[in-house]
DNA sequence: AGTTGTGAATGCCTTCACAGCG
DNA sequence: CGCTGTGAAGGCATTCACAACT
């Protein structure tokens, strides 16, 4: 969705700018159906505007316009406008919206008012950067689990938790009411713990192990994979590479 | 790009099961236009196709079918045919794909044979992952600086490397040529450590902060945001919840 | 007067079926 | 005969302009 190329007339491309982040998004859940349809790529925008309104209720800033918010978020206000009007009409014509109260509803319409147990498997250290990452401890996600396979490891304090050890995976999961788990385990072992994650009855997998998982229909996985992101970028760097090489051979010519 | 739900007859929904991970991606490079432009969805796929066929090389496959490619990638087969279809027609009709020079071919049109230097900003748990994630150092990705603001980790070696104080970003980004940057540092700071890579010159940028960047629209700049991909996953498990109550209390009527 | 909410149009991605080759 | 490569069709997402409301 943004191959602009000097062939095409693509002025769009200026808006979009830093503008990215969205997933062609798993399976959704068998027979899901209560309320509306979020579309997934305003889905993932909707956690932006969400961040963006959080920084301005830490301002005490109490009304923001489509155009406001917008800039903030990185994307256009039309784009913002229709994102929002999934989720309903909560604004006030002619005014705006009122920051705590479109909060609140983006909040509510992405389920962050329910109480999200986090169970960390792989306790490296990407495991431990996201136990500590500020982002999950706020906004409804608690981390209740952080497992290892290392005995040099388990046992010890990540912050408030105390690393398990894989092999009581599934007693610590029931214990702790884990409803989520995060797989930061190396490529060979993530197939098999995600396996025994769906086996005690987790359903929402976040994966960054490098790998093709695979699990049942209803069990919700996405992957972050740091390899590809660069790879992407690689890609584009050598095209502006090639390109300018090109333009030196037009114009030495 | 997949919202499947009760009242959509959505049937392809399940040959997408775990297959995510893409980005509608930043703006492309100015004057770009060396070459086929391939969708940044393709592109995104591609780099799996990529992994896939490593492992086969590594296990000496020598061919395969798109039928076989697309499983172990987690696609539909005339996807992925699709897919190759941009780079062009590297394959046997009647036949397969040759592992090796389909592998060679992926990785040259994505830019990979050239030589990539990473700079990593911020050596938290984070960057330290980073430094180490063995992904980076196979496939054309050299970490050849780490940076950190904390005196009391500075000078530190993580790996081969020794960890830089900030205040020299400049210069050691220079010293090692670095062409790529990963910022993992803190939300506050991210915008003017992505201001100071711009200024020396760094024009591909893969941040971690969760924390729009602004930048110039020559200087590509691509999002990790794991909060963002925990909310997606909660926005999905709250809807199948509320299905399944939904369900119960029909049941119960 | 000002800003939101949305229908309609456009364009990109995906899908499918089959034509094209080996 | 088998499998790849691709044109055509359908489905989302984005864009735009304006109607609706305060």
């Amino acid at each position: 969705m943004m191959a602009p190329e000097e062939v095409r007339s693509d002025r769009a491309a200026l808006e979009r700018e830093t503008a990215n982040s969205d997933q062609p998004a798993p399976t959704t859940p068998a027979g899901a159906g209560a309320g509306r349809h979020i579309p997934p790529a305003s889905l993932a925008r909707l956690t932006i505007y969400l961040r963006a309104l959080s920084a301005m209720l830490a301002d005490g800033i109490e009304r923001v316009s489509s155009e406001e918010l917008a800039e903030a978020a990185g994307v256009n206000s039309p784009k913002l406008r229709k994102d929002l009007s999934y989720l309903g009409s909560y604004g006030t014509r002619g005014v705006g919206y009122d920051v705590p109260y479109l909060s609140g509803q983006i909040s509510a319409a992405l389920g962050l008012t329910l109480n999200w147990r986090v169970a960390i498997v792989g306790a490296g250290n990407l495991g431990r950067a996201l136990a500590g990452y500020p982002g999950f401890g706020s906004r409804g996600f608690e981390v209740v689990a952080l497992f290892d396979a290392d005995p040099m490891v388990i046992g010890q304090e990540v912050g408030w938790l105390r690393i398990s050890p894989v092999d009581s995976l599934e007693a610590v999961l029931a214990k702790t009411g884990a409803n989520m788990a995060v797989l930061s385990v190396p490529a060979e072992v993530a197939q098999d713990l995600c396996d025994r994650l769906v086996e005690s009855g987790i359903t929402s997998i976040l994966s960054f192990a490098p790998v093709v998982l695979q699990a049942p229909e209803h069990v919700q996985i996405r992957k972050v994979d740091m390899a590809t992101e660069l790879q992407i970028l690689a890609y584009h760097a050598q095209r502006s590479q090639v390109s300018q090489i090109a333009a030196r051979a037009r114009l030495a010519r």
